[in-house]
DNA sequence: GTTGAGCGTT
């Protein structure tokens, strides 16, 4: 079990995809899926990582396989804390295939169901039909006063061990071309100083570049 | 590896 995202899509005819976004980059898909899963049939999670890092984008997809279960994951998943962050849960809107996405399901191009014309008016009020009880209790804001790291210090542990296999030295690099350069410039300062004296910019940081003469026309 | 919102396969 808990092999999604290397069995592929599984199938995607007929289930409706929820976009996961703010997850941690340690959230895995199967973290994810026994929470979904409690609140419908999730057919499928998965996770985009990055194939050069094979990190995390912090973000996740979830395919329910009733939409009504899908909302109902929305609406209960969206804007709880999962793994110390604040996830949101909502319909996807585009597919794999780069697809227009209706209510996360994915909108077939073949007119097949298109049995009721015109008469549809698909505007873009998902959440309206619950607005009764779905309040945005979520105020998209960051603040939290949570200190919950506690809570994966063996985990944090590995994480940043592995992470901090690196120690490199910077500063040391920079010092070094720097004093070449100040000690370069002063060599040859003798030379440019009376070749270009005008051009003379000692510190490109250090000055603020007084090129007022372009500024000339300025004058009367 | 944060803020806005973000949209996808081995």
């Amino acid at each position: 079990m808990s092999h999604f995202g290397r069995s592929g899509p599984p199938d995607i005819k007929d289930t409706y995809s929820l976009l996961v976004l703010n997850i941690t980059f340690r959230t895995s898909a199967d973290d994810l899926y026994p929470l979904f899963d409690k609140y419908g049939k999730v057919v499928d999670v998965f996770i985009p990582r990055d194939r050069r890092t094979g990190d995390s984008r912090g973000f996740a997809f979830v395919r329910y396989k009733y939409a009504d279960e899908a909302q109902k994951a929305v609406e209960k998943l969206d804007g709880r804390i999962v793994d110390g962050r604040e996830i949101m849960v909502q319909f996807a809107k585009y597919g794999p295939n780069a697809e227009r996405i209706q209510k996360g399901r994915i909108i077939e191009s073949s007119s097949k169901e298109k049995g009721s014309s015109r008469s549809r008016s698909p505007r873009p009020r998902y959440r309206d039909e619950h607005k009764d009880r779905g309040q945005r209790r979520r105020s998209r804001s960051r603040s939290r006063e949570r200190h919950d790291h506690d809570k994966y210090h063996g985990k944090e542990s590995d994480y940043r061990r592995r992470s901090k296999s690196r120690s490199t030295s910077p500063g040391h690099h920079k010092d070094h071309w720097r004093g070449r350069y100040d000690d370069e410039r002063r060599t040859r300062s003798r030379s440019y100083e009376s070749a270009s004296p005008a051009r003379r910019t000692p510190s490109p940081l250090g000055s603020p570049s007084p090129r007022r003469t372009a500024f000339s026309r300025w004058k009367t």
